[in-house]
DNA sequence: GCCGTTTTCGGCCCGACTGTTTTCAGTCG
């Protein structure tokens, strides 16, 4: 797919423009950037298809940047990017990482010092040749420094679920205060967004000073950027930035909906409150100069006509069309999971025994769990052959039985996560796969396979029918390893087909299928499943930022066979 | 450069904090 590539270009350009005379194409092009980065259909067949036409149907793409992308898709290059580029080589992607220095100063550092890298500009700073520039000054430079040094050790952004505890600690240290009255995460760490640049907290309070004190003390802070009296920012020591911002609580609501975002979804609900003469920020929403809503988030989607949208879809989508329409989904719940089934077991080296996972499942709350080691073909997962798999299958019968005679209502299914080998087979032969209740495939090799030959190996996996879940269907791994070359949109029609089920990955890593391509396994009609990919029973914890992903994809309770009884649950699984 | 229940021109979300300069531009979200 060509749309992100055109996207970054996009960005680039916006950069590019943003640096010079303050005018609208940056946003325009950042518009269109997002557009494309979010777009389900590759732009490639959107022209082919309808030409110029039809890429200007794509939100905030015009004739103007039609052309481009036309321009992009005939000779794989814009020719006024290019041009710009070569006007101010600067790598503003790079630089602009760096907290508190944007696209001005870094023109600036160009046009004084020749400075293009984050690299030069280092050299720069340790050589005190930032301070005396006109606009700059001793403090800006140590503060760059300083971002320089964080930028090298968690290269800007972080993993939703490496965060998400230290978050979850903050908010709990905050809300024991007692002049605090109501706190909540916001920001892309509400919408559960996969990576996360920076952490934003809001709390309600008439006391905002002594929130802000206390905020800027927590233990594990490296740096305070920025404090006042009702907004502080700091760097944690674990390799992130927090933002705080403290409200009175008749605003909380409306706060609450302007931290969270995203950015373009809060410029899309604004222009609705222009549109019917109110004014939407922070403070809540108003008519003239009175306040109508703000208290809380319903209120104020309520107020500008609009039904309460759940902040996983508040990316600027389409989802403001639904919510005007009276047409959004009910995305499925944290609390709508009734069993795991991609749990691995001390069989093929993981932490726990079965039994220990099993009543850690019961723990959480599950009916069921299935447990799903890795076969043979994967010998540093010690994985499991024909023999270990039918003694593991009695195992299970056995523990089954215990739970029984006990009068436990839960039930252990046996699976196991077999290897789709360069030809499309597995590394375990049909006989045994049929005495299992389910069967899981992944790709775990050749992954560089090229885009071809990786369709048809997958596509062959899922016509076995003892093949009933695809794992971890892309096999990207975030910040770290790019998905497999793969047409998706032919895997997902043959999982329709074949009545496959995909996996939605909740390892924090992983989370694959990710949000787009649950959309569109939802428009095509193919079933998903939520699995935590468990080596330990603690992992079970991650099955939130999974269900986070499919809540992202839209998906509801009946795209997600998991959120089934175990009777249910079976029938789905291929006979 | 895009877009339309203020439609083919004239808008384009809005406010907090910092650093440097001295009234505000830059950055961030």
């Amino acid at each position: 797919m060509k749309n992100q590539e055109i996207a970054k270009i996009f960005f680039n350009i916006a950069s590019l423009l943003d640096s010079g005379q303050r005018d609208f194409r940056p946003i325009a092009y950042k518009r269109a950037a997002l557009a494309l980065a979010a777009l389900e259909e590759d732009v490639a067949e959107i022209y082919l298809d309808n030409g110029l036409d039809g890429l200007e149907g794509i939100p905030a793409i015009g004739k103007n940047l039609a052309l481009k992308i036309e321009e992009y898709i005939k000779t794989g290059r814009i020719n006024e990017y290019e041009k710009l580029r070569k006007a101010l080589p600067v790598d503003f992607t790079e630089m602009t990482k760096i907290e508190g220095l944007g696209t001005r100063k870094a023109k600036i550092l160009y046009q004084k010092l020749g400075i293009k890298t984050v690299k030069e500009l280092e050299k720069a700073t340790r050589a005190h040749k930032i301070a005396p520039l006109f606009g700059f000054g001793k403090k800006t430079e140590e503060n760059i420094l300083q971002g320089i040094e964080f930028l090298k050790v968690d290269k800007g952004r972080v993993l939703l679920g490496f965060i998400m505890p230290t978050v979850k600690q903050i908010v709990l240290k905050l809300e024991n205060l007692k002049e605090v009255k109501k706190t909540s995460i916001a920001g892309s760490t509400r919408r559960m967004k996969e990576t996360i640049g920076d952490v934003d907290i809001l709390v309600a309070s008439d006391e905002p000073e002594k929130i802000n004190d206390f905020f800027v003390k927590l233990p594990g802070i490296e740096k305070v950027w920025a404090k006042g009296p009702t907004k502080s920012s700091v760097h944690l020591k674990q390799g992130f930035d927090v933002d705080l911002r403290v409200v009175k609580e008749e605003s909380f609501g409306s706060a609450l909906q302007y931290f969270t975002g995203s950015k373009e979804h809060n410029i899309a609900t604004r222009k609705i409150a222009i549109s019917k003469g109110l004014k939407l920020n922070e403070y809540g929403v108003f008519k003239g100069a009175k306040q109508i809503a703000g208290k809380t988030e319903e209120e104020v989607y309520k107020a500008i006509g609009l039904l309460y949208i759940e902040p996983e879809m508040r990316e600027d989508g389409g989802e403001i069309q639904l919510a005007l329409e009276n047409k959004l989904p009910k995305l499925i719940g944290y609390k709508d999971i009734k069993g795991d089934l991609h749990c691995h077991s001390d069989w093929d080296g993981g932490e726990n025994s079965i039994e220990e996972m099993a009543k850690h499942a019961i723990n959480v709350g599950y009916e069921y769990i299935g447990i799903s080691d890795h076969t043979k073909f994967l010998h540093i997962e010690n994985g499991l052959n024909k023999e270990q798999l039918l003694k593991q299958h009695e195992a299970i019968n056995k523990l089954n039985l215990k739970f029984k005679n006990k009068n436990v209502k839960f039930l252990i299914l046996h699976g196991c996560e077999t290897n789709i080998l360069n030809d499309g087979s597995v590394d375990i032969k049909d006989e045994v796969l049929e005495k299992m209740d389910y069967v899981i495939a992944g790709v775990h090799s050749s992954l560089k396979m090229p885009r071809k030959e990786m369709t048809e190996r997958i596509i062959k996996a899922m016509n076995n029918k003892n093949i009933d879940i695809i794992s971890h269907p892309t096999g990207r791994l975030i910040l770290k390893r790019d998905e497999y070359q793969v047409d998706l949109e032919k895997m997902l029609k043959i999982a329709k087909e074949t009545g496959t089920i995909l996996e939605i990955n909740s390892w924090p890593e992983r989370l694959d299928l990710k949000d787009i391509y649950i959309k569109m396994a939802k428009r095509i009609g193919v079933k998903m499943i939520v699995n935590t990919d468990s080596h330990q029973k603690d992992q079970m914890r991650f099955m939130e930022f999974g269900v986070a992903q499919a809540r992202r994809g839209w998906a509801e309770k009946s795209d997600i066979i998991n959120t089934n009884s175990v009777e249910e649950l079976l029938k789905y699984i291929k006979k």
